[in-house]
Parts: structure tokens; sequence; C-alpha cells
DNA sequence: ACATGTGAAAAAATTCACAGCA
DNA sequence: TGCTGTGAATTTTTTCACATGT
């Protein structure tokens, strides 16, 4: 292998690339900085699949959509694979980011500690209501819904975070894509209409329980059949 | 068809359904919540796909895991499918849950108006420091965390939500499993290990972020090659 | 006529199993 | 020897297309 990054070229097609391996790929990364923080210099495909309650095959699969990055009879070094997934995933360089409604939920993901070692910078707070606007929270300042796309392109946020009422939702969204941010995490419990070249994710706190309730039910159900 | 609930007796295996059937079935429900409040008494599968993105046989199909609940030639009767999704995801009652970490992120899901609606009621908050005990957020009380297996057998809460700092969640989980809750949502970035009779369901907002440079990125790809 | 329910076909994702390399 | 990378086989999930019911 070459000095520093192996198979750097890459003619990866990126469009094959299943969903599901995306967010494989970021708990990889999670699981080898956490390797990394515990002095763990290389990790094997079986070692960090299990941790994860995947398959070693997984892993390999997985990592090998975007290059080869291990080392036969021996593993994979586990900082080299921290850099090559960061690339990968884009977090290589850091990423502005707005979030548009500072109630309790607003608040709590300015107050994330886990977004500025993912790479992700929060730049400006926006909320509906005027009684916040000039507040500083966490260190950010918050402006006037009003001012949502001014803010957006002066601080050339390019991630949108919405934390507001279902109702208001819509509304925010489309003057987010108005103003040209590339990607939005919806957290308001409602169905967002996007322009297909803003990518969304949507979180709905409410849904994670209830997969969690079915999981119990099913359980439930498969006791009562034996 | 019967006086309210079409094909009640269910043969279903419910081992059998993916995963991703049962997100959906989230997504459903909370959309024909929507559509009740806008006053459709009755919605076909093409609609309703079409307003989250699916196709309608993806909808028929996903729902006839679980038995039969549409009209031939008129669809489904709105109120009848969310009665009937909420009864296989097991919300059509009451699940009593209790928050371990009264930080930012625990204050705004003791805060959030979403859970009561779908059938989670917050019955007790813990948190590790003391200071905290005693305090009522939210209307609810604050207990020390050497209380938790007592609360959690006292308010009979069956499921937890964990919002502490990724150190520590490996110990509160392992206290709610020794408690005896059935699921766990788990909020701190870290994979964590339970017992294979305990559900669970993890959220990394960090991972969600990334979910979306990594789209954000493949465009990217897929303009420099054209 | 029109929309569901559903086997059958197709597509996609995962697992297997082994060649190849350190 | 031991582990990666990867075609091939398998399994799972989605889509198709039409018989069936109202």
């Amino acid at each position: 292998m070459a000095n520093s990054n192996r198979k750097s070229d890459e003619e990866t097609t990126f469009a094959a690339v299943p969903k599901a391996v995306v967010s494989r790929l970021s708990l990889y990364l999670r699981e080898l900085q956490q390797l990394l923080s515990e002095g763990k210099e290389t990790v094997r495909s079986g070692e960090l699949g299990s941790r994860l309650g995947f398959t070693d095959a997984q892993v390999r699969k997985d990592l090998t959509y975007f290059g080869q990055f291990g080392y036969p009879g021996i593993g994979y070094r586990t900082d080299e694979l921290v850099q090559a997934i960061r690339q990968i995933l884009g977090t290589d360089i850091e990423w502005r980011v707005v979030i548009v409604g500072i109630g309790n939920l607003g608040r709590a993901l300015l107050g994330y500690k886990g977004f500025a070692s993912q790479g992700f910078q929060i730049v400006a707070a926006v909320d509906a209501d005027p009684k916040k606007a000039g507040l500083k929270v966490e260190g950010v300042e918050v402006h006037p819904i009003e001012q949502l796309g001014k803010i957006v392109k002066r601080c050339r946020a390019r991630l949108g975070m919405v934390a507001v009422p279902a109702a208001a939702a819509q509304n925010v969204v489309d003057q987010l894509v108005e103003a040209g941010v590339e990607g939005i995490v919806n957290f308001a419990p409602m169905t967002i209409n996007l322009p297909e070249h803003v990518s969304h994710v949507g979180v709905d706190l409410a849904s994670e329980l209830e997969q969690i309730t079915f999981a119990v039910a099913k359980r439930w159900h498969a006791q009562q059949q034996s």
C-alpha cells in the first residue's frame, strides 16, 4: 500500500449504495472512534461487527462499496478507517448548520455536544417568537424568523434542523429550501415536501417508541403461541 | 363486513414482518391522523402512499401482513385504519415511560407534546445529579439515580428513554433492564448491550446529519460525472 | 368501474465460502 | 495461519399484474 490513503482513486458509482449501508457506516465510525480511544490500533471485521450486532461479512461488504481499506491477515487500521469513513460520509469537512425553532428540543440541539466532534457547527438559530430574538442560547444568537433566508446566506449554512410545531414545519422547510440549504433534518412529526435536490431525514420521537412497542407486542404474540 | 373490527381474528405470524414495514406503519398512522383531522373519511392506498413517497402496492402489502382492512372499490376507512394500526403497534393501550438523564435533551423529551397523543405517558424522571433530585420538570418529579429500580417498579414503567452522556449509558441501561423494563430508546451516542428479551432503538443525532451529508456528497459525485 | 388483496416475478440486500495476499 | 475482498448463492423485500369483491 502507498504512503497514506489506500485506493484513494475511487470510481465508485455511489448511486448503487443501499441506504442501510450508510446508516451502518455511521455506526462503524462511532464504534471505531470508541476503539481508537481505547487505544486499539487495528480491528478485524468480526470484532467491529459483533460489537454492533452485524456479521463480519456485512462489515467487509459495506466497506468495499467504497474501496479497499483493510490489510489481509491483519484487519483495518483504526485511524485510517476512521478517516476513510469520515471522507465517505463527507464529514471530513465542517458543515454549518442552522436550527429553526428554539423550544425545548431546539435548545437541546443547540446544546448537544455530539455535533461539534462529528464535524457539525451550529452557526445560527431562528425562532418565530419575537421575544426570543436577540437572545443568546448556548452562545448562539437567536434571530427572528423573518430573517431566516438572510441568516442562512450570511452564515453560509448548508444544513437545517427543524424543531418547530408540526403545523409550522412545511412553511419553515420551504423557506430553508428557498434560502439554498442542501439538507434538512425534520424533528416535526409531519411529512414534509421537498424538491428532489434537497436531502432530508425525518426524526419522529413517538415513532421511535412505536418501533419498540411493536417489538414488545411481537414477543408477547410469540409467547402466546407456545 | 361485521360491526366494528374487520378480520379481528389474526393468525398473523408477526415474526416474519420486516422491520421496514413497522417503521412505515408509524408513518401511515401519522398521516392517517392528519387525514382524519382534515375530515377525510376514506383514503385509497395510492393517496396514502404518495403523500409519503411510497407506492400503492407497498401500502397494501404492508397492511396485509396484519389482516384485511380495506374495502375493494372504496379504499380504507380512515378511522378504522387508525385504530387498526394502533392495535398492531400496541399503542391502543397507554405505555408508561421513565426518562433517565435530565439534561437539555431529557428536558426536551419531558416536555415533548407528541408522546401523550400517541399513547405514551412519562411517569418519572431520574438524574445522577443530586441537586436535581426533588425538582419538578414539566410536572414530573426528578428522582436520584440510586432509586431508579425502585421508581421503575413503583410507577410500573415498561419503557425507558436514556438521555445521559455516552460514558454513563451502559450502566443506566443495565439498571433499567434489572428493573424490568421491556424496551429502551437510547439517545446516547454509544452502542449498548442488552439481553435478547429487551427491545431497543438507538437515536444518534449526529448520525442523522451524516445520512444527509452523505446524500449531498453523493449528489456532488453524480454531478461531477456528467 | 374501481380499488383491494395477493401469488408470481423482479430487484435488492445479505450471507456464504473461498481465492488471494500479508 | 489469519483475515480481507468478492463473485455466487441465498434470502429478503419490493414491484407487478390480475383475480376478486363491492
